[in-house]
DNA sequence: GGCATTTACTTCCCGTGTCAAGTAATCTCG
DNA sequence: CGAGATTACTTGACACGGGAAGTAAATGCC
């Protein structure tokens, strides 16, 4: 964990920055699920999944994909789209390329539920986030927040300029 | 969730500013538990709360103050208490001034594993956020970390330049 | 073409976290 | 000063998430 070497310790200016962004990932989830959870009774990763696959050409998506998209193992997806099926949301089908491949389909009250859900969802984003700050700053932080995800997980593609999602 | 309005949709730019905050979110708590857990045999929450009573006067903070800190339920600090316990990280003891109220307290061990710990926690913070970032963008994504947590949680008090931090 | 390997997902078991109820100490106020 | 309210924490019951094992389909290789 160590080289042996002293440690390159933090600056001042980067223990505040440090801070900052370690409060923001412990409580920003927390306001989010909230809201969520308070407004539509799904949490975070029900909507990250639905809002998803609402997203994606015939409203479908494999379950690996999802998973690796949401940062969820299969195991925890299985059971997290076995709820969401519960509650009519989606369904699942093997995919026709490839039997050993499981499909997620949004349904059509799935997607009717994502629609209800998006705009109270988005004006939380628009209150905790970008209420307060400058275009200068969302720029910003498109680009650290580009970096760290970057840094921590090579193999996700950010979106480039020209994109659209619901939430 | 939503006052019948039009909702104020996000801008392109805010959108993937919003992508790439949400995949931090999601993405970088599981870096950090991972460099601890691999490391240290110890999760986030855990070396945040030794980390935490290591920076105290007397290396002592009341379980309610921790709590309150660390965004978790006092039911799930009494667990986590229990296992840093059980390791001889800590001890428990009510605290003098207010017989209800328990004080959590960093042993010798303790202390040595917050010493231990804190250099690869270090490096691997550096690692995900601050190489490649400019001063600059240090100091931005302070404010913009500021700016979200004071949003989400306006009770919880970041410090101002001239403080001191193990991690 | 058939057998081993890989891929994709599900299920089981267990640790961890959450909500609600319980306990103990302190405060309040007549 | 003493009964009820409040505060601080712990415990019990249950849900959720992670790792390992199991199953089913596809691929590789002779």
């Amino acid at each position: 964990m160590d080289d042996g070497a002293t440690p390159r310790w933090l600056t001042d200016d980067e223990t505040r920055a440090w801070i900052a962004l370690a409060s923001t990932i412990v409580w920003l989830p927390t306001a989010l699920d909230a809201q969520l959870q308070r407004d539509a009774g799904v949490s975070f990763v029900e909507y990250t999944v639905l809002s998803w696959l609402s997203m994606r050409p015939g409203h479908a998506s494999r379950m690996s994909e999802i998973a690796a998209l949401a940062n969820v193992r299969l195991s925890h997806l299985s059971r997290i789209a076995a709820r969401l099926e519960g509650r009519g949301w989606i369904r699942r089908e093997p995919d026709p390329d490839d039997g050993r491949a499981t499909l997620a389909i949004l349904t059509d009250a799935g997607w009717d539920k994502v629609v209800a859900t998006a705009p109270g969802h988005v004006a939380e984003v628009r209150r905790v986030v970008f209420d307060g700050l400058t275009p200068a700053q969302v720029d910003q932080l498109q680009q650290i927040g580009a970096h760290v995800v970057h840094a921590v997980q090579p193999d996700l593609c950010l979106p480039e300029p020209g994109q659209d999602v619901p939430g």
